[in-house]
DNA sequence: CCGGTTTTGACAACCATTTTCATTTACGCG
DNA sequence: CGCGTAAATGAAAATGGTTGTCAAAACCGG
């Protein structure tokens, strides 16, 4: 029912790290496909609630989307320099936010984890620094 | 050098849980204080920056703030439904992601810890449910 | 009181995302 | 095959939080 979302996951698949909506939109453009943001948006949407990619937003605030290798629950870790991006599992992370939460009465709970760091390349690829505001 | 931003941060610290720019704004003028949004806006960026305020981002990218008891490195415990927040250290988390980090050969390793769910006096008060679009 | 600097705030500008809505496409059915 | 309804699409406008602009107001030392 939708090569579009297709297309979309695609263009996902194909790339390196997490992708903004408009930047998917502009690759798609740029290779010459006739689709509209509004499809890109609704697209992302769409596969982000099936679980086919991933999502999480960036400092500004912007959403950005990856495909995800496996269906599985997982954390990224993020090259904040180029993005490439590194799935990571934690199981022991998963055990600590469920003991945290159910200690003070929490249920239902969620955690959001994302480790950003600078990647080897990108470290010596010597560039100037982002000073980290804080710890 | 400014009262207001005092003032700001007056209106966190006496805030249970986290609170957005426009919603600190919207009841400092109700309660009848002279300021301006613009300014709100500065003086919650000064007090992220200076790490007297914690900030973090809601699923719908809007920024919301919160006076820190601690200036340490700390994480949040988050209630979805009132908002109610506990801060949680976890030594484990801050090594873990330094050890995954390393493990990939990156650098400058940070990352962002935020625990969700229902807390016991919500969980109690039956209210509709938002069905987490995925675990 | 004066010149210079900082702070403030009304308002416009931004920009990612959403909504609207009319058009196009897909497809089942007679 | 022709028609009708429903789903998909996309251009443009609306939203809404956040940031930028800039002139007026508050401060400050002299």
């Amino acid at each position: 029912m939708s090569n579009r979302r297709d297309a979309v996951h695609a263009i996902l698949r194909q790339s390196e790290g997490f992708r903004s909506a408009q930047d998917v939109y502009a690759e798609m453009r740029a290779e010459g496909a006739k689709i509209g943001l509004t499809t890109v948006y609704r697209a992302l949407q769409a596969l982000a609630d099936t679980g086919h990619v991933d999502v999480l937003r960036t400092d500004d605030g912007e959403s950005v989307y990856r495909a995800c290798a496996s269906g599985d629950h997982h954390h990224h870790l993020v090259c904040r320099r180029c993005g490439r991006t590194v799935e990571v599992a934690g199981p022991a992370v998963e055990r600590w936010a469920e003991t945290i939460g159910s200690e003070h009465g929490f249920t239902e709970i969620t955690h959001t984890v994302e480790i950003f760091g600078t990647c080897g390349s990108c470290a010596t690829a010597a560039k100037p620094l982002r000073t980290p505001s804080r710890a």
